[in-house]
DNA sequence: TTTATATACGATAAAAATAGTCGTATTTAA
DNA sequence: TTAAATACGACTATTTTTATCGTATATAAA
C-alpha cells in the first residue's frame, strides 16, 4: 500500500532526463532503452504527460518529448493525477454509494490522513524533489 | 495508487469501536456484523493487532478483543506496518536488486517522497486523527 | 465433562488493480 | 515515398488485494 505506480516511477525518470537534456527532443525509444523501460508503456505515459502540458510532443522523425516550462513547478498532487486520475487515500473520499452503513466510524481519521498526503504532495513541485 | 488497504481500513474501525466500548471485550462477531466487514479477515486483522500489542485478545465464549493503553499512541507508520509489513512509496527502497541498472535517475526524488511520507505517518499517531 | 463460542493460523480461491503487449492510424522529416 | 515518430484503443498477463475455508486450541458455562 501506498506506493506509487510504475507509471509515476518511468514518468519521473522520463522527465527527469528530459529536464537533464533541456531543449534537445528525446524520443520514447530512447529513454526506454536507455532505462529499460517497456517502450509501449512509457509512450502511452508520455501521452498523458503531454496532453497536460508537462511535456511537448513532436511527431515524426527526428520527433520526441522535451519538457514544458510547466514542468518543473507542477506538484506532486497534480503529477499523480495527470497519470493516475483523482487519487485519495480511501474510495470514500470520492464515492458518493459507501455500504459501510450509517455506522462508518472512521469518516474523521480517514479523511486526517487524506487531508495529511493531500496537503504533502500539494506543497512538493517537480523541481522540489530533483 | 496511494491507498490504504481494506486490511487497514477495517483495523481502524474496529480499534476505534474498541476505544469507544473501552474496557469490555468486543468479537470479532460483533464488529464484523455490526459494519458490515468480512469476518475471516478482520480476524486475522485482530490478530495481527493482537501480535503487536495494540489490542489483547481473550479466547473462549465471552472473549474478545479490546485496546491496550499502547493503541492511542501509536504512529500511523507503526500501524500500517503491523498490517502489511515494510512500507515505502517504491520498492526499490527497500530491495537491493534493482534492475534499473546504474542509470537510475530518481533515487533522489523517490527518497525525498518516501521520507516525507514516512516523516508525516511517523508524527500521527491513532489518537491524533481521531 | 461436554458443548458452544471464541481466537489462532495456514492454505487456497476469487476479484481487482497494475503492468505490459499489440494493432492501427496519423504526422512529418528526409 | 518511406521510415520514424507520436496517438490511441483493445487486449492479455501478472501481481496484489480481498475473501474464504479448514483445522487447531482455549475456555466459560451448562
Amino acid at each position: 500500500m501506498l506506493k506509487i505506480t510504475r507509471k509515476v516511477e518511468y514518468a519521473l525518470i522520463a522527465v527527469r532526463h528530459l529536464e537533464e537534456t533541456s531543449e534537445k527532443l528525446v524520443s520514447v525509444n530512447e529513454i526506454s532503452k536507455l532505462y529499460g523501460i517497456p517502450r509501449e508503456l512509457l509512450a502511452k505515459t508520455m501521452q498523458k504527460l503531454a496532453s497536460a502540458n508537462i511535456v511537448k510532443s513532436v511527431k515524426g522523425p527526428r520527433g520526441g518529448y522535451k519538457t514544458t516550462n510547466r514542468a518543473a513547478n507542477t506538484t506532486l498532487n497534480d503529477f499523480f493525477e495527470i497519470l493516475e486520475g483523482p487519487t485519495a487515500i480511501m474510495d470514500c473520499y470520492f464515492e458518493s454509494g459507501c455500504d459501510h452503513l450509517t455506522s462508518c466510524n472512521i469518516r474523521t481519521p480517514i479523511n486526517k490522513i487524506n487531508n495529511s498526503i493531500r496537503n504533502l504532495f500539494d506543497n512538493l513541485t517537480l523541481a522540489d524533489i530533483s
